[in-house]
DNA sequence: CAACCGCCCTGGGTGC
DNA sequence: TGCACCCAGGGCGGTT
């Protein structure tokens, strides 16, 4: 599952490959992958014939491609998503959706998605507090990479919500690029149970989850991303090695690195939750009780 | 308005 | 062997 660490691999690759090109055509092979662009494929494909790319960027799990005349390329890898650089004429993978070729004639960029949960849209940047994004994402928050990214102001707005930890922390809102991995590395790195209420916990414990969270990711990305179940690659088809280093998150029943009792699983918003059982006492009180 | 629930979607894996 | 079912899950629309 592409979080911030895997989307970065894959804007720099991207970067190293698409920038400063013209592109020639798009071929859209499953409409749902271009559902959030709300004109319709034949505007999307149409739009995109002749536009030069500019610069790659980045926020959160979000990545778009800057063109001419202020408009961007807006991607979400969703699950399964993975943006490859193939030659053109190299057979179609079984999940292609979308292909782009370039003027120039070299290799094309091919959206691959078995799940169909990601997709692009075509959209105008927007100045956001300083910061031209892609309007259709100017609620998602600033994400712990961005040299912007306030970690006080953070902390602060963690703290004012209401709800369990891990849910704020995968609150795109509130900060950007943590999933469920991070999410449970962050949390187990801090010592923390993922449903501590966020109105009682301490400056600096919400202090020390989030930069925890900054900490894996960034140890991820070094690693070039986790693979967890072979979906996620960068653009040259090739798999992180960050899933060797992961302490819980899909650890059910091994040794905690730390203590050695066997990581727990726990259902969590009709997904998981994974941590240790000692390192991680469940909170004793409810979120909202006095 | 903040919080939360259910749904979208596919195919690999598993159990009968 | 085949079939039914489960599971992965980020984001968003709708509801409380």
């Amino acid at each position: 599952m592409p979080e911030l660490p895997e989307v970065e691999v894959v804007r720099r690759g991207l970067a190293a490959h698409v920038t400063d090109r013209r592109l020639r055509s798009v071929e859209v092979l499953h409409p749902r992958a271009v559902r959030r662009h709300l004109p319709g494929p034949v505007d999307f494909t149409s739009r995109l014939v002749d536009r030069h790319v500019d610069t790659v960027s980045r926020r959160g799990k979000y990545l778009w491609i800057s063109l001419d005349d202020g408009e961007a390329l807006l991607a979400h890898l969703g699950m399964s998503g993975q943006l490859l650089v193939q030659p053109a004429g190299a057979p179609d993978e079984k999940h292609l959706r979308i292909r782009f070729t370039f003027a120039d004639d070299g290799p094309e960029l091919r959206f691959v998605d078995q799940r169909t949960f990601g997709g692009f849209s075509l959209d105008d940047l927007a100045e956001v507090d300083g910061t031209p994004v892609p309007a259709m994402i100017a609620h998602i928050a600033r994400d712990p990479m961005d040299p912007r990214f306030s970690l006080p102001a953070t902390v602060a707005a963690l703290r004012r919500k209401r709800t369990e930890l891990k849910r704020a922390l995968l609150d795109q809102s509130l900060v950007s690029g943590i999933g469920n991995i991070y999410a449970d590395e962050a949390l187990w790195r801090a010592k923390l149970h993922w449903a501590r209420p966020t109105d009682k916990l301490s400056a600096a414990r919400a202090t020390e989850v989030l930069t925890m969270a900054t900490e894996v990711m960034a140890e991820a990305l070094g690693q070039g991303g986790t693979s967890f179940d072979a979906l996620y690659v960068n653009v040259n088809g090739q798999s992180g090695y960050f899933d060797r280093s992961l302490a819980v998150y899909g650890q059910e029943g091994l040794p905690c690195p730390r203590c050695g009792r066997p990581v727990r699983r726990e259902p969590f918003m009709n997904r998981s939750s994974f941590s240790c059982p000692r390192c991680q006492p469940r909170p004793r009180a409810t979120p909202s009780s006095p």
